[in-house]
RNA sequence: GGGGGAAUUCCCGAGUGGCCAAAGGGGACAGACUGUAAAUCUGCUGGCUUUGCCUUCGAUGGUUCGAAUCCAUCUUCCCCCA
């Protein structure tokens, strides 16, 4: 199977611009293309690494990939898909994760002398002349047609200022430069990307008279229809100090039953006919399926070593021994203790279990809590000596569970 | 530039002088049921030393015995006209 079927079949491709001169292209590892990465925080998501892989994929098919760093766009902020305003981050929050995403790459693709290429667009957006940009690319987009753009919809209800308007412009003028000084022929993105992706090709058309093609990578939404790699607290990233292996291990493992399989395609390497044999699974053995996918996911990017210590970790958690070599932990110190007890709220607190005493005295009061195994009391103590050896091992809920011990 | 409107807790949104830590919904969290899933039902959702006290309704001042609510100024946003 070649690669372009390969990515169908993983239901990875969302919209392309011209289907036959791609798969041409790609086939035949006649592609540059490029992905861009805004620095909208200090660590790249789930989302990012879908369109790591995918580039990844391409490479192994011969193609050569660019990692375009957003340096000079995330001075502006993409409004497409958004409610509202993007906050303005400073010059040198970006510049700082530009430097992590760098970082972050480097560790799932080649860069190098023939393999893949990593540019900033800052390094030709930000030398742009105002007047000298609008007359040489201006006179190529029509208002018309970018209001009327997708992306744009909520924000003509809500506002959208005149900054972030420009966005699609910038975004297309990378692909045009580009287009010119390293040949790249190929832009992919995130579905939510198309109408900038198109601005591109079309400046490309409109000043170069030349054929510039483009491709969307389908996102990822669960069976509700929500983004995946999202928690209430924010995205899973792929910093272990922001989401720990375990954490991310966890979240995977705990997908639902109709985006299991889903998720294995999409962003795991296992070979096509694995998947394809756990299609018919169903009910309970969709766990293992899902013990699949956290394993791999969290291989991928934290390494295997990472990945066994999580699978490890939840395995003796959830069946039931308690192991609580794995667990986080937080280490008392003497300050924390009132003549040598601390009660289970503060405990809890302690622990960053709890937010407040009284978010943790509602948790223990209504069965929330477990210290060693039995349930707590809202008056229950410890002694400094109940945390000798192994400590205490604290669980809140079915699945959070922590280790307090002693300095 | 002119005119009109809005800002409430994690989000949406009620509240138009005391009965307001503030309805309702969503989300989150916890309990039951389960398969570490989904659905469902229940509880809960500012802080504290919890029959009480403190902080919070865009910001700062003011009126009042008492302000989310009235007044002034400011900030941000939306709509209409140009």
């Amino acid at each position: 199977m070649q690669i372009y079927e390969e990515l169908k079949a993983r239901g990875l491709i969302a919209q392309v611009t011209d289907e036959e001169e791609i798969r041409e292209l790609v086939n035949n590892g006649k592609a540059t293309f490029y992905i861009g990465f805004d620095p909208t925080a200090d660590s790249l998501h789930v989302g990012h690494f879908m369109a790591l892989c995918l580039m990844k994929r391409l490479q192994m098919a011969g193609n050569r990939p660019i990692a375009l760093i957003g340096g000079g766009t995330g001075m502006v902020g993409d409004p497409s898909g958004r409610t509202d305003m993007r906050q303005m981050m400073t010059v040198e929050t970006i510049q700082h994760n530009c430097e992590c995403f760098k970082k972050q790459m480097e560790r799932f693709i080649e860069f190098g002398e023939g393999k893949a290429m990593m540019l900033n667009n800052a390094d030709w957006l930000l030398k742009l002349n105002y007047v000298e940009l609008l007359r040489e690319v201006g006179a190529c987009f029509s208002v018309n047609n970018m209001l009327r753009a997708e992306c744009y919809k909520q924000r003509m209800e809500k506002g959208l200022s005149f900054l972030e308007f420009n966005y699609m412009i910038m975004q297309s003028y990378d692909f045009y430069h580009m287009f010119q000084t390293v040949g790249c022929n190929m832009q992919f993105g995130g579905d939510d990307q198309w109408s900038n992706m198109l601005g591109g090709t079309e400046l490309i058309r409109r000043k170069l008279g030349k054929d510039a093609y483009a491709m969307t990578i389908t996102l990822l939404l669960n069976s509700e229809g929500k983004k995946m790699g999202k928690t209430a607290s924010g995205a899973v990233w792929l910093d272990p100090n922001k989401t720990s292996p375990f954490d991310f291990y966890q979240y995977w493992r705990n997908v639902g039953d109709a985006d299991v399989l889903k998720c294995i395609r999409m962003l795991t390497f296992l070979p096509l006919e694995e998947v394809d044999a756990m299609d018919h699974w169903e009910g309970s053995q969709l766990n293992k399926a899902k013990e699949i996918l956290a394993y791999e996911l969290t291989k991928l990017v934290h390494g295997e070593a990472e990945a066994e210590k999580a699978q490890e970790a939840a395995r003796s958690l959830f069946g039931g021994s308690g192991d609580s070599e794995h667990m986080p932990t937080t280490v008392l110190c003497d300050a924390q203790f009132t003549d040598g007890k601390i009660g289970v709220l503060s405990l809890m607190v302690a622990c960053g279990l709890c937010a407040s005493n009284g978010e943790a005295r509602r948790l223990v009061q209504q069965g929330g809590v477990t210290v060693g195994d039995r349930k707590a009391q809202v008056s229950d103590e410890f002694d400094k000596d109940d945390f000798a050896g192994e400590g205490i091992v604290l669980r809140k809920g079915k699945k959070v569970y922590h280790r307090a011990t002693l300095g």
